[in-house]
Formats: C-alpha cells, structure tokens, sequence
DNA sequence: AATGAATGAGCGTTCATTCAT
DNA sequence: TATGAATGAACGCTCATTCAT
C-alpha cells in the first residue's frame, strides 16, 4: 500500500438501514449486518492470532468469515482499522469488569482467589486471551491503539487496583510495594497468555492454580507480620 | 500493513572502511567472516526489533549491515533461518548466567537483590531484552525455535530456579507454591519487557525497583512468619 | 493504494555501478541500465497511448519492455512517475529546437514552410505525437507536470516565438494579433495530433500541407498590404 | 493511479426531496424518469470532467446525482453506455449551431466574429466544453462514439463551414486553404479547450480575444488583396 | 566470497456490476 | 422503479530470493 499516513478515527461502518416502515425484512437488516460485521471480527482474530497481524491474509479472513473480500472494506477501512477495532470492541468491556473491583472490601484472602477467578474465566478461557496477546504482541506499530488501550482500559484497571491495594496497605493488609506497583498482580497472568502456544506442549500451566498461588503469596502471605 | 515512516533519507550504506587497494586479506577471513555474520545479526536485531519479524525488509538489514543483500544468503539460509539464529546465539549465553545460580546459598534477602540486579544488567539493559521480546512475540510461527528455547535455555533456568528455591523452601523461607512455579519470579520482569514500547510513554515503569519490590514480596515477605 | 500525497522531485534511479577499475565487463553496465529503462519508457509510452494513462497495466508495460514486473520499480518510483519521465524525458528536447528560431531572420515565406517542417518531422512523425497528445491529455491529473512543461518548454517556445514575432510586426510583416497569441502558429498541429486516431480512418488529413497552408495564412497572406 | 485527494469531507447524499408519504406518483413518471437521467448525466459530467473517465467512480456519481448507485444501470448499460450518452446528447444540438451557418451570408468581418462569440458562448462558456474535452481526451477508447461524434456533428460542421468558405473563396474573399481545411477555424477554440486547466494558472488565456484575432487574421486580413 | 539487478509470487485495496429486497 | 450491500476480478506495489558477474 502507497499509504496515507494513518488514519485515526473509529470505524466508518455501513449506517445499518433503518428497519422499514412496513417491515420489508424479516431479519432485522442491522443484525446481519452485525452478524457480518462480527463473523469478520471472528475470523480476523483466529487468523491474526495464527499467523501473526501482518502475515494474516485478508483472503483467509474473508473465507473464514464466509464472505468475500470486498465485503470486509464495507465495515472497516483497512486490514489496520480491522485489527484496531477487533482489539477495542472485545477489550474495551474489561473496563466494567475491573471497575466493578473499586469498591470491593472483601479480605484478601477471598479477594486473591475472586482476581485470580476473574481473569481465568473473563480473560483468559475467552477470546480476549487472544486480543490481549495481539495488542501486547503488535501493539508498538499501532501508537494509537496501545494509547486507547492504556487510556480506556489499563490506566482505569491499574487506578481501580490502586485504589484497592492502598486501603488493605493502609490497614496494613498488604505491602505498600503492591500500592507502587499494581502490575505485579497481574503479570503471571500476562506470562500465562504467551506460555501457552509456546511452551505448553512441553510443559503445560495450570493458570488457574498459577494466579491463584501467585495472588496468596502478593496479597495474604505478604501482609506485615 | 502500512509500513509507515521509515524509508525515510536513511544513511547510505558506509563502505566497509577501505580494505586498501588490492589486498583482499590482510585481516585473516575467519574474522572478516565472523564480523559480517555479526553485522548482520546486529542489523537485523534492529530490524526486527523495530518493524516485527514479518514487516521487517531484509533491504534494510543488509544496509544497516553495510553488505549488500545477496551477502545475507551466504551467512543465513533464508529470513527464517536469520531470525532463529538471531535468537540462539543472543539468548544461549543466558543459560550459564543462571546456572550459576544453582548452587548459590546466600540470604533470601541478599538474593532477591541479586537476581533482580541479573536481570536488569543482563537483559534489560541489553539487546537481550529486545531478544527475548521478539522470541516471545514471533515465537508460535517458530516451533522449532520455541522448542530449541525450552529445551536449552528455559527448563535449565527453571531447573536452576526450582533447585535454589526447593532448599529455600525446606527450610521454610519461602512459599512451595515458588517450586511449583517459578515463572512468577520473572514475570514482572516479562511485563517490563512489553511495558516499554507500548506504555512507556504515557506511564514510565522503573524496572529496577519494580523486579526488587517484587522478589522481595515473593521470596523475603512471602516466608511463614 | 492508500497512497502518499504525490511524492515531487525526479527519479530516484538505480546510480548505474561505475564501470569498474580492470573492466570487468564488456557492455559497460550503464548502457545496460540505459537499456532497460529506455526499453520501459518506450512499452510505457506504446501502452499509455493505447489505453490512456489509468487503464494502462504495468503488466503490460513490463511483457512489452520484456522485463518483470517488478524490474519497471528499479526505475520509476510507481507508475505516476514513470508517465512522468516519460513526458519530461521526450519533450525537454523539444527546447532546444525552438530556441534555434529565435534569431532566425529568414524571409516569412520560407520561415512558414520551415516551421510547418519543423513540426512535421521533429514532433509529428516521431514519438513525440503521442507524447504530446499524452500531457495535453493526461496532465490535469499532474499538476507537477504540466508545470514542468509550462515552465521548461511552453513558456521558451512561445517566448521564442514571441520574440521572432515582434520584430516581423515591427516591420509590418504579420498582425501583431500573432504576437500576443502565438497559440495560434501551432493550434493546427495540436488538432492534427488529435484527429488522428480520432477521425483519420473518415477523413485522413494532410498535417504537412495543413500546416503549411496554414502557417502561409497567418504569416504571410496575413501581412498589411 | 494516485487517485489523491477527492474523497473528502464531501456532500451526503440529499434524499431526493422527500415526495410525499405514501403517493409514489404525484409527478408524472415521464418527468421523474427524465430529471434522475439528466441528474446521472450532469453529475457525470462532472465527476469525468475532473477526474478523467477511467478514474471517475459510479459511486460519486451516484452520490453526486442524488440516487443509488444501482439506479445508474436503470438508466444506462453500463459505465461505457453512461458516458457514451452523455458526449451523444451533449454535442448533437451543435450540429444546428452550425448548419445555421450553412446559408449566412454575412461580410466575412462581421462572420468572424460571430462565429468566434457561437463559439464562446455556445461550447466555452458551457457544459459543452468539457464534454468536447472528454470526447477528444477518451474518444479513441469509444470508436462507435468518434464515429458517432464525426457523422453527426463534425462532419456537418465541415460541411457547413466548407460550403460558406467555398462562396467566399469563389468571391476572392478568403484564402481557397481554408476550403481545404476548414479546421483551420476552430483549432484555436481547442487549444483554448486544453490551455484551461493546465497553463491558465500560469498564463491565463481571453479566449474571446483569441478567437476573434485569430479569425479575423484567416478571414479577412488573409483575402487577396 | 560478494554484489545488487532482476525476478515474480503474493497481497491489500478498489470499484464496476449484480441482485435480493 | 429504486436501493445499496455484496461480490470478485483486477491491478499497483513489495520484497524474499536468485544468479550472472
């Protein structure tokens, strides 16, 4: 691609059609077009993840979505704006998740096994697994994305951890180390997405006991005698 | 993909400093071999690092490298085989620096500092660090690479680590849930990695004290009171 | 292409190879070079008279130059620059042949039918025909180009013939109409560059003895009595 | 191609002045069929104005016109037929312009000018001008369309012309050339065609002066004395 | 061993055309 | 008649790889 020099915004979607009047359709025309929209996303995200976002081919998304090439450009502006919105649409909800955490005051004890429980079941047996190691993996050629990302999404999920930490560290609950560095909870859990499809036919990782023996040992075991 | 800036003016591949007029051979072959295998490896290091493994245009690794690109293919089989071998020869060395480890038995305390300082010196403030990026990121479209770091480097550090903190952890200094997983020594240190590049910008990460405050909440606080 | 904003400046050719200390080769490698793009700029020139500059295929451009495809990109930056060196190249010629007239102080008559030659045999018979009806054509679309032509031939031929111009109405041999339109010496011959291929095979036309009847009107049978 | 800027901002689509809820026909059809067909032809003939038949998109057109870009093949064959149709019915009405002429018999001072202001005003200042652009610039891709243009229109134009020269000539008022090439004429009106939009930038061009200079100079001044 | 011009398969993107509604 | 989502052939451009010198 002789290509402009990025560009920016949000994705230009097909405006869906306004359902008619007298209902001419009886699928509603914006469910398949989300259907399509969402069979693109899918399949990007398998290849992607394969292949890699640049050795991904646009052909095999195509196929996989069951529709044609041209078709893809109907809902995103290039095989970029594509990989931007596949990563924005499935992470931008972990917002929720994490911010449902700010006002939690369960003991640690129970809050070590509820993080570890959340990031198995939300992140990491879903496909946002996935995303997440493609925005890690391929997220230094996309400025724009690793800011959304930080913005909309991590700099909410490090404040609500913060937040968190600092009241048990004020109680004396935890280190005040965890307060400097929230990344620390979560850091197995980033190990554990590229472990897998590594290392995992040699050695398989039980994630699951991985976070929740990490989080014991940062949050319980490391409290102040 | 779009290929952004670079291309850019660029410096015109320098000469290889004048070997004098006829003389072929005054520096013995051996070395002006090693020295082109290393120019390359270097460049492509660069490459690679910067622009990912697909994007990565071996044009401009023979110009970094000052040779020109057919050189490439008398060195490295293909682009595969420059990249493999990239990461071979970068991350073997690691092995022995944590071996050396093993038999090591000084204070948890002291050791904590020690390993975080390894790291920093060894990797992160290294090419290793972009290395080991690129081994992580690339890494599933090379099994025989990932297989070839299991096998070398990884399950020696690991084996290295599980001894040292098995007798820490019979003398109940740490927490058995370390033996069993010892990626949660240096998963901070992995999430630094990424950090850099993707977040860097908008959040700075003082590594040094994240990977100390982090091995010393795992290995000195984690220890049963 | 999602394409840069133009990109200016002149070509980036290959910078041939410096024909070599002990003469390694026997053609010298310039020649060669000269060769090949010449070989491109004359396919091009067939295939954009042929279809017109957008509809031209680069595939085509190559099979009829005998080289691949890609060969046609160690030459020409894209295809917007191989039109236009291709303009640049066989019309900036075209200078020199009309600043000959400028001092030229030949009797109307004989200057009528000399120019009417010139037009006939340096630009009607040779490529330039094509070449001209090509910018004329195309060059709305190169804004850059049609500068160049402006400023390095029109703006010199019709400074040329201004100059020739004058001094005949000065001694009240031709309208003074002439000098301030000199357009209209060579209107005919842009017509005639565009009636053939157009309406030759209704109506063929005699460009030699258009012009010449032409230029004879407006030159000579123009004068004041 | 480069296919720059376009694109834009650009006007959405103005729904077709809104006919009323349910009453599909309160215009006759007849009329609605005519004015959707001559909104496709005059947004044609901008969009291929500007940016040249090849590289002109049915999608502007559409967009331009006011209808649905599947409502442009109600109309017209395809792309070809929808410029076809719009040279055809563009430049048939000149063929009156001019077998007006046929029978003048007007002084040649006052001819001369009268043909230069039908020029002017009847192609220069209107639509016609570019679409006799157009119809010179792709006619040799549209052989039924030069063939059309040239039994339709030019040859009764030469027709008309040779016929009102020829009275002339026989009266010793204009050069017998011009019988020959009645071309001659108008060739300044097609330069004046071209000259806009490439040079005028750089040296503006009073098209009325020109032609009236350039048509008194072959009529009247150029009669035998 | 070293070069770099040449190759051509491969891919992203466009857009005329179709057709179900 | 009108729509506009969908199609897929087509084309410009890239770049890993080859090979004559």
């Amino acid at each position: 691609m002789a290509r402009q020099g990025k560009r920016g915004g949000a994705a230009r979607l097909r405006k869906p059609a306004a359902i008619g009047q007298r209902g001419r359709a009886i699928v509603p025309v914006d469910v398949v077009t989300r259907d399509k929209r969402a069979a693109i996303l899918t399949a990007a995200l398998e290849e992607f993840s394969s292949a890699g976002f640049a050795a991904a081919r646009l052909d095999d998304v195509a196929r996989r979505a069951g529709v044609a090439k041209g078709t893809i450009y109907l809902y995103f502006r290039d095989k970029d704006d594509l990989f931007q919105e596949l990563v924005r649409g499935t992470l931008a909800p972990l917002i929720g998740i994490v911010e449902g955490l700010r006002d939690t005051d369960i003991p640690m004890r129970a809050l070590a096994d509820h993080i570890a429980e959340l990031f198995v079941t939300q992140i990491y047996m879903t496909n946002r697994k996935n995303v997440v190691r493609l925005m890690i993996t391929e997220g230094r050629r996309f400025p724009k994305l690793a800011e959304f990302y930080y913005r909309e999404v991590l700099s909410r999920m490090i404040g609500a951890l913060r937040a968190l930490l600092q009241r048990a560290a004020d109680r004396g609950e935890v280190s005040p180390a965890l307060v400097q560095f929230p990344q620390i909870l979560v850091a197995p859990g980033i190990v554990a997405i590229f472990w897998e499809g590594l290392f995992d036919r040699f050695e398989p990782l039980d994630v699951r006991a991985l976070m929740k023996a990490h989080l014991q040992l940062v949050l319980v075991s490391g409290r102040a005698p």
